[in-house]
DNA sequence: TTACATACATAAAATAATTAGGTATGTAAT
DNA sequence: ATTACATACCTAATTATTTTATGTATGTAA
């Protein structure tokens, strides 16, 4: 359930950002960890995150080991040579972009 | 060509943003001034914005009247009764959103 | 008469999310 | 014991929205 139909197309931006400043994160942490930032804001749901994680390392940007933590399986991910390299341009853009969306959205009307 | 899959979503808001602002707008017009106040980072493209706005129009948010000018007809959008209550509600939310978004995207990793 | 801006529109295909499931383990409460 | 909830992964059908590629038509400047 996200809050809001704007959550489409940031789910792989969000992904990339979280993965740039740790080393690894596994699916579960991050619904939560995005959850704590936004203060409930932004939830990704399982049904958008998984798909947009295989997508992410099917094209060779995440890399994925697999550990046993108290008798369940965690898919840790991290950023792959080749996606560190492409990340900071591609947060780059998606930086630029929400501050002209922002800056769009509280725009005063100009009275004449 | 939008210049970022980020735009998923944004079109409708958009839209009711500036239709908040201007009494009416015509659609080329809103994609004129989406590329002027975002100093071209957003861009909205006519396959995107027509069907939008032909949403909202049968939504009941948005009303048209056509006139020709120089030749050339115009269709233009303004707020519906109804739209104009809905609208401010919907637009706290997506600038609630977006600066979450904003927040997530520029945090400073957290150095332990 | 060519090119480009203005101004509308639609339709097929692609993309990506929602919704609604499914499996399985650990832990705390009844 | 068993119910409930958190942890942890996953997928598939449907829905929503955009991209891409067209099409029509007029005004203006080269």
């Amino acid at each position: 359930m996200s809050v809001n139909p704007l959550l489409k197309g940031t789910v792989q931006t969000i992904i990339l950002k979280l993965l740039e400043d740790n080393t690894r994160m596994y699916g579960y942490e991050i619904t939560q960890k995005v959850k704590e930032i936004t203060a409930g804001e932004i939830v990704l749901t399982e049904g958008a995150l998984y798909p947009a994680l295989h997508k992410l390392e099917g094209e060779g940007f995440l890399q994925t080991s697999t550990e046993i933590v108290d008798g369940r399986a965690r898919k840790y991910y991290s950023l792959t040579e080749q996606g560190g390299e492409q990340v900071t341009s591609k947060l780059d853009e998606a930086r630029a972009f929400v501050e002209q969306l922002q800056n769009l959205l509280t725009l005063k009307p100009s009275m004449e």
